[in-house]
DNA sequence: CGATTCGTTGACGAAGTTCAAGCTGCGTGG
DNA sequence: CCACGCAGCTTGAACTTCGTCAACGAATCG
């Protein structure tokens, strides 16, 4: 796992940048945690399981996003969801964990962290499937979208255990949504927004 | 948690006692954060409301809880679930922000609202109302319980808001576990666990 | 002792899951 | 270059669960 830098070692804090295949693990739940990471391409999913084998996703990591900055060990795991590079960097060691720099980088990561998580929970404060997708859409289109067009990187099966839904709810609302002319499917993989005021209603971010 | 001296008032870090009614708000989402509270006695709720009307609730703290150190400003409100004493802490003015104990203060409180966080969200992975309440009657008797018997300070309503779920499918959920002898319920406030494996598994927490 | 708030219960319907089947796109090998 | 197989996506039908509407009971407080 832990990987030693390729060619140089004078500074320990110094980036490397590391490559994951598609659905590769880059860490797990309870393991510890002395790197952290940044997206520098492709898009991360992390992700809790239960005993009762079911997943749920705790949010999506884009470019530029921190994640993995746990106290000592992970309070979740990380998945690639396509191809990845991205920066790891290693932590202080103990003594030296109190620099301003790293404390401002640990409380900064674990706001991330926190943003995601309120930002899980929102979703399922919209009860509906189509309140809930309508809010995913929008949120990612913040991230990955341009203009009206949203890449939507992850399976179906990503975004069902995110939104708390079956991939069979998804695909139906989905299909449901584009016969409403508030989206255009074009692909599995992408979708237009057609009716923005309507489904900015849909979420819940309008007028009620 | 980090516990200054109640009395005299030489120094502006020292703690007040502060008293709240039962229903009463501590502070509001979006107000400024200056100061940060203990439950010393009692029970509190944070929740957050959103545009189409629904309350979500976050979390609930008991007696020694951290609650309200938000980085500037509250990411979600605070009320009196029943008669209340906190202690309330002011903040450092900004230049000594960085002392080593309120640091680690402030990153603890952090930590504090993401297991919150995502306790609330472990709850909406466990799906039917059966597991989510069997799962929620577990982690209130962890904090609240005596061996086999839970206090439930807060109403019906709080415990739908915070589950996802309608006071309706809550009392009658509750109902029906009692009916399937897994808990007996001794009236609203309090109820005693019956089954314990029965209840765990429901709660996806042991084998399956 | 009313009035109000909170909790329970029943009937019903809408929404989502489950089960089952079929479709599409893509990579592999003949 | 096409046939095949596989994985991911869609769709239909039956069923289950939960929310809604409505009414009633219980506790609390003036």
């Amino acid at each position: 796992m832990l990987k030693a830098s390729p060619r140089q070692r004078r500074d320990p804090r110094a980036p490397d940048l590391v490559h994951f295949r598609k659905s590769a693990t880059i860490y797990s739940e309870g393991e510890p945690a002395p790197t952290w990471f940044v997206v520098e391409q492709g898009v991360v999913r992390t992700c809790r399981f239960y005993a009762n084998g079911h997943r749920q996703l705790t949010g999506f990591r884009y470019a530029g996003d921190v994640f993995g900055y746990e106290d000592s060990i992970h309070v979740d795991c990380a998945e690639a969801v396509t191809d990845l590079v991205v920066r790891r960097y290693r932590k202080q060691p103990e003594g030296l964990e109190k620099q301003p720099e790293t404390s401002a980088a640990a409380s900064g990561a674990l706001r991330n962290l926190l943003d995601n998580a309120y930002g899980a929970i929102a979703l399922f404060g919209r009860r509906t499937a189509p309140e809930r997708l309508a809010a995913f859409m929008l949120m990612t289109l913040d991230r990955l979208g341009k203009s009206h067009d949203v890449e939507l990187p992850m399976c179906r099966t990503d975004i069902a255990d995110y939104l708390g839904l079956t991939i069979h709810t998804v695909s139906r609302t989905l299909t449901q949504m584009s016969r409403e002319r508030l989206i255009a499917i074009e692909g599995a993989h992408r979708c237009r927004i057609v009716d923005m005021p309507g489904l900015r209603a849909l979420a819940g971010m309008d007028d009620e």
